[in-house]
DNA sequence: CCATTATTAAAACGGACGTTTGACTGAATG
DNA sequence: CATTCAGTCAAACGTCCGTTTTAATAATGG
């Protein structure tokens, strides 16, 4: 845990989040498990929705900023190859399969938080949201048309969000998809769980276009 | 608008619910909307988690019966033709689609609703989703073990999942992919927004198993 | 027509919510 | 040593929440 206020504060929250959902998370819920007191959440962050804010951007950020540094590192290698459709769709998953893995290591399970904010309703929450992946969704998107040069771009940017649900959904919905597997899959293995994304994800991009 | 007031509240309650999400929206809220007395939501439907459920058991059923009704005419047609992976999909995603069209005709947009449910926080509504989901799941598991049996079946739930995952983000979040998209693409053309996802979806499933 | 049931209505219940206030702390600064 | 100031704290603010109560009003059946 944390040891000064701020962050003990945006592990909580994020935490809380991640089980009950933003609506449902109280800030009094926050500042139980944190151990602090109710009014430092609006000395430091002013309010609830900018608290909001402040934990998306802290985990999102990072991830964001991995996607564009490993899409540069394929697009600019030293010998010049270009980077296939699976290389590109691994840049894109695997810095939020990262984070899953280490959030659930440290006992913090949060990346159920990354796969539904796509979703959660409120104005404030999409604009962010927005702001954040429209320059990730344009590089990818650039890239893909390289990979794929026979799909005209509109269709190909329909694949490119395709592809973002499939990832959203994996992890937004992990409960229910470990419901409904009984036993046949072990959705607790990441790395497996990155391949059959990247295996789909590619196939679907790859879809003769009729 | 329904004359009476148990389908007023549904009504509305469903509206709000896909435009404001359901922990933020109050039985206040409803029966404001509704123009029905507070009271009659706990008269009719005894609590507000209860209402939830209504408001997702009227719009799911007649889709999951959809698409058991559609499978078991694609795998009990009179030539004897086994399905293709496209015809499955369809059969599988084209009630949802139904529903977006005919609502967004009626003016009123709940299609964000049925595409978020499935990340929707709550264990009581991730059961109520998972005993539905079950059945329908299984069905489509089997129809598409035989249309690919070249796939072994954990990598088959997977890829159904991922294929469900398409289908969810596209709809429950629409209004952030038509902000991404800035005219490139007609995200109301929900028949064209069909082709696609059946032919990504198709193009996942048949993805080369390394 | 009356008795009975179903439905609607207004009002209040206790509790939880986000936010604000004002006092208090302890370390840093001059 | 006095002062400043970021940080913490308990308490309260007004508002909104889901739910319940009690009474009034329709609808139904003998």
């Amino acid at each position: 845990m944390a040891t000064n206020t701020k962050d003990r504060i945006l592990d909580s929250a994020e935490l809380l989040f991640a089980q009950q959902g933003i609506a449902s998370t109280s800030l009094r819920a926050i500042t139980d498990h944190a151990d602090v007191n109710l009014a430092s959440v609006n000395y430091h962050f002013q309010s609830k929705d900018a608290l909001v804010q402040a934990v998306l951007n802290r985990r999102l950020n990072p991830i964001n900023q991995k996607r564009m540094e490993l899409l540069h590192a394929l697009l600019h290698r030293p010998d010049g190859v270009p980077p296939t459709v699976e290389e590109i769709l691994e840049a894109f998953y695997r810095p939020v399969t990262e984070e899953a893995i280490k959030t659930r290591r440290e006992g913090r399970p949060i990346v159920a938080l990354i796969g539904r904010m796509y979703t959660e309703p409120g104005e404030l929450l999409a604009s962010q949201i927005r702001a954040m992946m429209s320059q990730v969704a344009a590089g990818y998107l650039d890239a893909l048309s390289i990979a794929l040069p026979g799909i005209p771009p509109p269709i190909l940017f329909w694949r490119l969000q395709f592809s973002v649900g499939v990832l959203a959904h994996t992890f937004g919905a992990m409960h229910l998809i470990e419901g409904l597997a009984r036993g046949r899959v072990n959705v607790n293995d990441s790395e497996d769980v990155l391949r059959q994304m990247i295996a789909f994800a590619a196939g679907g991009l790859r879809s003769p276009v009729q």
